[in-house]
DNA sequence: CGCCAACTTGATAACATTCAATGTAGGTGG
DNA sequence: CCACCTACATTGAATGTTATCAAGTTGGCG
């Protein structure tokens, strides 16, 4: 079976090219703001729209990296394996994330749909060519590809450094962080990953996220609410906690 | 005092402007190798050379990013830290290696010399200026990114899921397999780093560090040798430890 | 309503840390 | 040139945080 379903595809669409992308609500948050209006329908020429449900896989680690994709809704975990299987998850992406960046033409992790999700699908020689023409756009995925590195950079002091329950609280503020950072409330945030995911993306077992959780339930620092939302009583003590103060 | 010493500048060899860079024996490894041979020149106009004792800080984190960096030799080390003083290094640089990317505009780690060191400084600006000129060479920025950040996510997998005895044997193979890609014999790996260095990139204790390295000597894997120097006995017995095998 | 997966909670164990002491090497001054 | 000093590395014993093993509990979905 396929790993995924197009649900577009351009060329199917010839009387709207710049459609998909000029009405698109999350253009600002990713490459395409590279592009000028009048120019998102070369982008919109090349673009491919995907969906999966849940727990569906993009692309596996190994596999030749012949798209790039952007996160248009839901949330996507990208995790390595080791030979025998134990995980850790590098990144949760959510809507305008980048995803499929790699060097030596292979993928160097697997993409797996936490939810449902949208993505918008760029076959890698023909973003290449466009890149060529539009400085910009090699600009903003430089640019994209220098926050993943930051992030990542955090994680490593969040992995190596800090305690099970300081890296709870810094998944709780980054969660919040992100939302802020899209304009969107701060508390609840949406949680939809499991405590496994979770696990697997701190460094911890099942059981620990669990304990922890509850911990800062019984604190009183957060709420769990249904569907995966977790009310944060006091984002400024759970960011204190995440950095050992 | 300043935060180095500048031991040629711009400006003072003006009869030979490409001759720093022409001459440079480490250019096909890093950004410069973006360049035409003729273009070489204007990467010399602004690039400045750098030197750094051991132990001396190239940048702090948090500190206006107005550089980037090239190793031209040394190792340098790079690292975050948490308020209570622990540390996580995120990576050893070394000849050919960039750093000093940044998003916001500041240095998000600190870069500090573990060896004596010399670098090539370009200042963010002009080289800015120059990536408009040159999409090559903004395309090679983009490479190294991407590189970096396969290993930061190598990284992650390792401080989240191996045990300390993996750790320090990824470690060693990462050394070898850098020599090896720089055309160099696999072992002796060269390992000028402090005990404690080598724990605080691996999420471990220099006691641990310790216990774990002769462990593999005493199993007869490796051999420490005089300044820095290891011997790689079976490297293929490393690399599947490495990897959990 | 019942089932299954996900989550929570408990008891025990292990790996790595912490605290402490000893050993070693490189650099300095007598 | 050697002794000393300091920083670094190694080794040992005890502790602790988190993992592991094992039941229970909850909740979503057919």
């Amino acid at each position: 079976m396929p790993p995924f379903d197009m649900a577009r595809q351009n060329g199917e669409l010839p009387a709207n090219l710049a459609g998909p992308c000029g009405a698109c609500a999350v253009r600002g948050l990713t490459i395409c703001s590279a592009m000028d209006a009048d120019d998102l329908s070369l982008l919109a020429e090349i673009v491919q729209i995907v969906r999966l449900d849940a727990h569906e896989n993009l692309f596996h680690e190994g596999e030749p990296a012949d798209h790039l994709f952007n996160v248009t809704s839901g949330t996507v975990k990208l995790f390595k394996l080791l030979p025998d299987g134990r995980r850790q998850i590098t990144g949760f992406m959510i809507t305008g994330d980048f995803l499929g960046l790699s060097v030596n033409e292979t993928y160097s992790y697997t993409a797996e749909a936490v939810t449902d999700v949208t993505l918008c699908r760029f076959p890698r020689h023909k973003l290449d060519r466009l890149t060529e023409q539009y400085p910009r756009l090699q600009r903003r995925l430089f640019a994209m590809a220098s926050n993943e590195l930051v992030a990542a950079q955090d994680q490593m002091l969040l992995l190596g450094r800090k305690s099970a329950r300081e890296k709870i609280c810094s998944f709780l503020v980054t969660l919040a962080d992100r939302a802020i950072r899209r304009g969107q409330i701060e508390s609840p945030v949406h949680m939809p990953m499991s405590r496994s995911d979770i696990a697997d993306y701190l460094g911890l077992t099942t059981e620990t996220v669990s304990r922890t959780i509850t911990q800062l339930k019984t604190a009183g620092l957060i709420q769990l609410q249904p569907s995966g939302r977790v009310q944060l009583n006091d984002l400024e003590a759970l960011r204190g906690e995440a950095e050992g103060i």
